[in-house]
DNA sequence: TAGATGGCTTGTGTAGTACTAATCATTTAT
DNA sequence: ATAAATGATTAGTACTACACAAGCCATCTA
């Protein structure tokens, strides 16, 4: 392993930072997301789907780390409301594709929207740079352990 | 992936990062503390109790965004295993004040360094002075929020 | 043809909270 | 002085998000 810093410092410990703001930012987001009949975790799967442009049921599982039972589940819900599709992949028609509807695509950004309230509430105290940096920060480091996990699944 | 901020649009979103990311970062967290007989929550109560030097119970649920019946337990918890300190307070003996003890500190930073690995490995694909930025940035917003929540409060 | 695999269903268990109500000690307001 | 409000505590209820296991199909692979 690297051994670069070798200072004594422990430096800073962001978990605990990270774990306290997302719990604020998913109790405000429950409510502003409840009028539109959305939970955090739809929006999360939403939201990986748009990125992506659609996925294995496995391949969503192995990133949002989450037991393939209730992937299982939250999709149902979705499909119920016709905000995705399962299609049978025409390679390994055991598989399912998994895709966003234009309904989908449009109620997530609805609820972008007014998930943008919270946002601006929780992070009030940054400026518009500061979140881009945070932003993109958050996404390196997402993107990164989501090899750790993918890299033997090439969806 | 290129989208320039032209207008004040807020563009990017981190609530499902944050979301995300917390969501790993406690997964691991729990496995690595579970040891040490501790709990993501009990980290983060010890940790505020620490970085405040003592906290009254109601200010700490305000901090935490927990209820107060549910700071009782956790405290209990704590307490029984003298890793805090209840007194009641001089100037109103109905309120108890809540301080880290020793023991508290020390397994506290026994935590923080088991942590690191989890950090480590979640954070991977952050260099040390980008996790700096990120603490920094998180911290920011923190503590804005928290002035939101404990402004009425002044512990 | 046998076994592995992707998805689905159902069922069980656990943890983390929120909420309510009742109690006790204490403080504050009348 | 007395009544009302407050901080902490306890006990009990309920809900949600999960994980995990067992068993079923359909399909792929050896």
């Amino acid at each position: 392993m690297a051994h670069l810093s070798v200072a004594s410092q422990p430096a800073h410990h962001p978990g605990a930072l990270i774990d306290h703001l997302a719990r604020r930012i998913r109790q405000r987001a429950e409510a502003v997301l409840a009028p539109l009949a959305l939970r955090p975790r739809h929006l999360v799967a939403l939201t990986v789907l748009r990125d992506r442009g659609g996925s294995t049921q496995q391949a969503l599982a192995a990133t949002l780390a989450m037991d393939g039972t209730n992937i299982v589940g939250l999709l149902n819900e979705l499909e119920a409301r016709k905000l995705i599709e399962r299609r049978r992949s025409p390679e390994d028609r055991r598989r399912h594709q998994v895709e966003l509807t234009d309904a989908g695509a449009e109620q997530l950004a609805k609820a972008e929207r007014a998930l943008s309230a919270v946002e601006d509430e929780v992070l009030g105290a940054l400026d518009e740079s500061q979140r881009e940096t945070l932003y993109s920060l958050l996404q390196q480091a997402a993107a990164g352990t989501m090899m750790t996990c993918t890299e033997a699944i090439h969806d």
